[in-house]
RNA sequence: CGCGGAGUGGAGCAGCUCGGUAGCUCGUCGGGCUCAUAACCCGAAGGUCGUAGGUUCAAAUCCUGCCUCCGCAA
């Protein structure tokens, strides 16, 4: 099949490289265009536009589809490619109708959430926020709201208890790709079924933002568990130690520790225990200092001492 | 030229202000104690102090260039 595949980051990656190897026919890449990314701006390529290139696929970055000679001539560009259908996963634009009308088939999407729940941008983030213990990812074909076209099909897999946001990101990456490569059979079998979600079942799970990343210890310790679970490993909850900021990548829950400290309070200054609000404790295992690496807590406390009473902010 | 921090035995850090035998916590190896141990005691190995120059009788320490890593901001 002729497919246009639309995607940016990092979790698109597999879907693409997927339908390369399956020996689809991608004719052309939409991506995000360069930007001005880390220290000193340096201006970065988007992942999917360097896996593009190594398989000499020609790349499209226009600025917008809905408007301006970009949008033209990006329009133009489809068109003339007359694809049977157009993948999109994560792309981070959102297609106008001329767009989604352009494929002689379908507008396929590949999400990270069993929907209709988490529609939006941070799927995979807020299932760890709000402690789910499965998820999963849906195809679906795409309509004009944001992630509320007829569902195709979806695979689902289990949480695991310390795992972060990063982790699942990647299962659900590759889990994504299979999806996509089963949802593209069926399309070419004419077996698909397309489902309405159900819009009363449905949730909004918005980009993550750096005021979420304050860790508030007067909350459960399986809230802030889950806060650094989800945050993990960007944007990253971060607590405050000695006036400076400590990044927490990971952490578990201190299993049979209880403690009336105030909230925040390092009770095991060994592994790096901190009480709670509900009086349940937890450990931080992965950590990184102002200026300094990320590492596991063990290695943290073998250079620096950290007192039992510390109260973390 | 966006702002800032850092590169020191295998790991994480101190030492640099006020140049002059490289230290701490841990790991590794050997020995001891112990019913036993991740505990304790004794001992050992292991570092061109990121890199290239400069200043000096002498540089981890002062000056300059370069490389790499990280925080903020985007």
């Amino acid at each position: 099949m002729n497919i246009i595949f639309m995607g940016t980051p990092d979790f698109a990656v597999p879907c693409l490289e997927a339908l390369i190897n399956s020996g689809e026919n991608v004719t052309a890449v939409f991506t995000q265009p360069d930007k001005p990314k880390g220290r000193g701006y340096k201006l970065a390529p988007p992942p999917v536009k360097v896996v593009a290139l190594t398989h000499n696929i020609p790349v499209y970055q226009p600025l917008s589809l809905k408007k301006g000679e970009d949008a033209e001539f990006a329009l133009k560009v489809i068109n003339e490619l007359s694809p049977d259908l157009i993948i999109v996963v994560a792309y981070g634009k959102i297609l106008p109708k001329a767009v989604l009308d352009a494929p002689k088939h379908y507008c396929i999407n590949v999400h990270a959430s069993l929907l209709p729940k988490y529609r939006g941008a941070g799927p995979i983030q807020w299932s760890v926020l709000n402690g789910e213990k499965v998820t999963g990812v849906t195809t679906m074909l795409m309509a004009e709201g944001v992630d509320t076209g007829d569902m195709l099909l979806s695979k689902s897999l289990e949480i695991g208890e310390n795992e972060t946001a990063s982790e699942l990101h990647d299962r659900l990456s590759v889990l994504g790709a299979e999806t996509l490569l089963d949802t593209v059979s069926a399309v070419k079998l004419g077996n698909i079924t397309p489902i309405p979600q159900n819009d009363s079942e449905s949730c909004h799970a918005p980009m993550l933002t750096k005021d979420m990343c304050p860790i508030d210890f007067s909350k459960t310790a399986q809230e802030v568990h889950n806060q650094i679970r989800g945050l993990s490993s960007y944007p990253c909850a971060s607590a405050v130690l000695d006036g400076k900021r400590l990044k927490v990548y990971r952490s578990e829950i201190a299993e049979n520790l209880k403690s009336d400290k105030l909230p925040g309070t390092i009770v095991q200054p060994k592994d790096f225990t901190v009480v709670c609000g509900d009086g349940a404790c937890i450990r931080f295992t992965e950590i990184q200092a102002e200026g300094g690496k990320r590492m596991s807590t063990e290695d943290y406390l073998r250079g620096r001492a950290v007192s039992e009473g510390t109260v973390l902010v």
